[in-house]
DNA sequence: CCATAATCATTGGTGCCTCCAACGATTCGC
DNA sequence: GCGAATCGTTGGAGGCACCAATGATTATGG
C-alpha cells in the first residue's frame, strides 16, 4: 500500500486486525528489502536457519520445522542449491528422500541474512522504548501462541 | 503456514518481525474467512467502507483514500459492480472519470462485513485482557504511524 | 490559444507468501 | 505381501501490493 493520504483517516484504521496487518506489512517490507539486498527472500532465510539449527534433513522434515509447505520447498531449495548455499543429496537409507545440508557458503549467507534481520528489528521498533518493545513482544507472543494452538500445530504425539 | 510442529522452536521465532508477521497472518486468515463467508475480500470491504464514509468518488480518489493501488481498483470495482454493490457511472463533468457510488445492497453488504470484522477482533484478541488489548493497540498505532510517516503518505500539501 | 504536462481508467505483468490436489516412487505397518 | 503412509515434484490457486505502459481526457502556462 502506498499511502492512505488524501484527507481524513478511514474508519477501519483503528481496528486491531488492521493495525496488526499493516504494521506487519511494514515489517515484511523492511525484512524483504534487507533480504533482497543480498539476493534472498524469507523462505531462504528460514531454510538456512533451520538447517543450521537442526542439521541436515529431508525436504519434508525441513518443511515441517521451518513451517514451509512441502510444495514450496522444491522451488526454494532449487534456488538455494543453484547458488550452492545448500546441497541436495539422495538419502542412501531411503530412496524417497533427499538430504539437504548447509554448505560453507550457505552459512556465510545466513550470517548476512541475520545481520539484515537484526537491523530490521531496530528499524521496526525504533519508536518504542526498550520496555515497550518488551511488552509488545510479550503480547504478540501470547497472541501467536494462542492462535497457533487453535489453528495449526497438530503436534503429532508420537514421532 | 500449517505448523512448525516437529520438535523445538526455531531460532527466529522470538524476533519481533516474526511475531508481528505471523500474528498478522492469523489476523488476516480470520478476517479473510469472515469476509469470504459473505463472498468478499479485504479490498471489497475497504472500498465499501470508504464509499460510505466519504461518499461517491472517482476510482482514483477512492484508491487514494482506501490505500488501494489504482491498478487493482479496476478488478475490485468490477467485482463489486457485478454484484451491484456499487455503481459505476461516467462523470459528466470529467469524461476521464468514473463515479463510483454505493448502492443499497452495497450498504447492506458493508453491514455484514462489519459484523464479521467485529467478531474477528474478539477472536483475535481473545487471550488478552481489555487493558492488554488497549496497550497492544496503542503500541501498534505508534509503530504504524511512525512507519507510515517514513514510507508512504506523501500527503500532498495542496489539494 | 495551443502545446505540454498531468490525471484517469485500464491492461498486463511481477513478486511474495500460503495453501491445495494430484502424481509416481518408495517405504512402513500389519 | 499389500494397503497405507511418506517423499519429492508439478501445476495451480488466491490475496495483497507494486510497476510500466497505453489512450483518452483535462489542466496548465507561456
Amino acid at each position: 500500500m502506498k499511502s492512505p493520504s488524501e484527507e481524513t483517516p478511514a474508519r477501519w484504521e483503528s481496528l486491531p486486525s488492521w493495525l496488526l496487518t499493516q504494521t506487519a506489512n511494514h515489517a515484511h517490507r523492511l525484512v524483504a528489502e534487507g533480504f533482497s539486498s543480498v539476493g534472498a527472500r524469507g523462505y531462504h532465510y528460514r531454510l538456512l536457519a533451520t538447517l543450521e539449527q537442526f542439521g541436515p534433513a529431508s525436504q519434508a522434515a525441513l518443511g515441517r520445522r521451518s513451517g514451509i509447505h512441502l510444495s514450496d520447498m522444491v522451488a526454494a531449495i532449487n534456488e538455494l542449491a543453484d547458488r550452492e548455499l545448500v546441497e541436495r543429496a539422495p538419502d542412501p537409507a531411503d530412496r524417497r528422500r533427499n538430504i539437504i545440508s548447509l554448505t560453507a557458503a550457505g552459512k556465510r549467507q545466513l550470517r548476512r541474512l541475520e545481520k539484515q534481520l537484526a537491523d530490521c528489528q531496530d528499524d521496526l521498533l525504533s519508536p518504542l522504548s526498550p520496555e515497550e518493545r518488551q511488552r509488545l513482544t510479550e503480547l504478540l507472543s501470547r497472541l501467536l501462541d494462542h492462535h497457533n494452538r487453535r489453528t495449526g500445530t497438530p503436534e503429532e504425539p508420537g514421532r
